[in-house]
DNA sequence: GTCATATCGTCAGCGTAACTGATGATCAGC
DNA sequence: GCTGATCATCAGTTACGCTGACGATATGAC
């Protein structure tokens, strides 16, 4: 019997990070984000006010695509862009109180769709931690 | 403390492809091959012909994008398209004999990159079928 | 203080991939 | 034969990662 194409690796993690993102897309719909939006958010409301190319770093994005997704999250009064004052080269992003409001409960929504997402697995949190050990992180 | 950014499942699974990809491109580079290229071939080497779009269903690749794929792979003489007679809509996909053998050296290495990639994994075969398990294979 | 170097944000452009919608050729059912 | 479906192809759109450049600003050497 020949090899299955879903014993391929980049096939199983492809496929699977589709279904995922789709998931995301359709439960955060309502709130006017997917899970690229939701996950910049979060990086702005972990704790100190980040420069743009920190959110970027943190995220794994592209510098050059991050102001064209803090320019959408802008427009919807989500976040604000602050020009530092010790620093004028930088921007710093803070979410706005809609953006905090929204945050929290677009959070919600994802854990949940998280959750259910693997539901399949018999241990989800081992699942999500062979996925950080192949990130060593 | 807030939530890490590689709590998120999404990030998890986009930057683990990513790596994957990576390697598996490096690996395969001196066969003048990718993972996606490689995708193609085994498909087409497992069993009976296909046509163009069973091959695409098989990867679960856009039906639009399995001709270029094919058009390259042709063009370095390791398939063939022919005209079925039986219904000469379709396009059968063959491997030639060069495809064979670039086929099975190239498997060699991506499974090496596989099991190398899986090595920070107390348990890689638990961890595939995880995965299968959230395709609902 | 001045200069060289580096960093931040932005922009234009490239390559890849998924996707939509249309087309011509062909097949199957009636 | 006619209708509708299927296969391969083509043009066009969108999204994303990436490179290379730019002006503005900061930092360090002197």
């Amino acid at each position: 019997m020949g090899s299955m194409v879903s014993d391929r690796l980049g096939y199983l993690l492809k496929h699977v990070l589709a279904e995922l993102t789709e998931a995301q897309a359709a439960a955060l719909a309502p709130q006017g984000l997917n899970g690229r939006d939701l996950a910049v958010l979060s990086a702005v409301a972990s704790g100190e006010p980040l420069s743009q190319l920190e959110v970027a770093a943190r995220l794994r994005v592209d510098r050059t695509s991050i102001g064209d997704l803090l320019d959408g999250l802008e427009e919807r009064g989500l976040v604000e862009r602050r020009r530092s004052t010790e620093d004028r080269r930088r921007n710093v992003v803070v979410l706005t109180p809609q953006g905090e409001s929204t945050f929290e409960a677009a959070e919600r929504i994802r854990l949940d769709v998280e959750r259910r997402f693997l539901a399949p697995i018999p241990h989800p949190d081992r699942f999500r931690k062979d996925l950080r050990l192949l990130l060593g992180e």
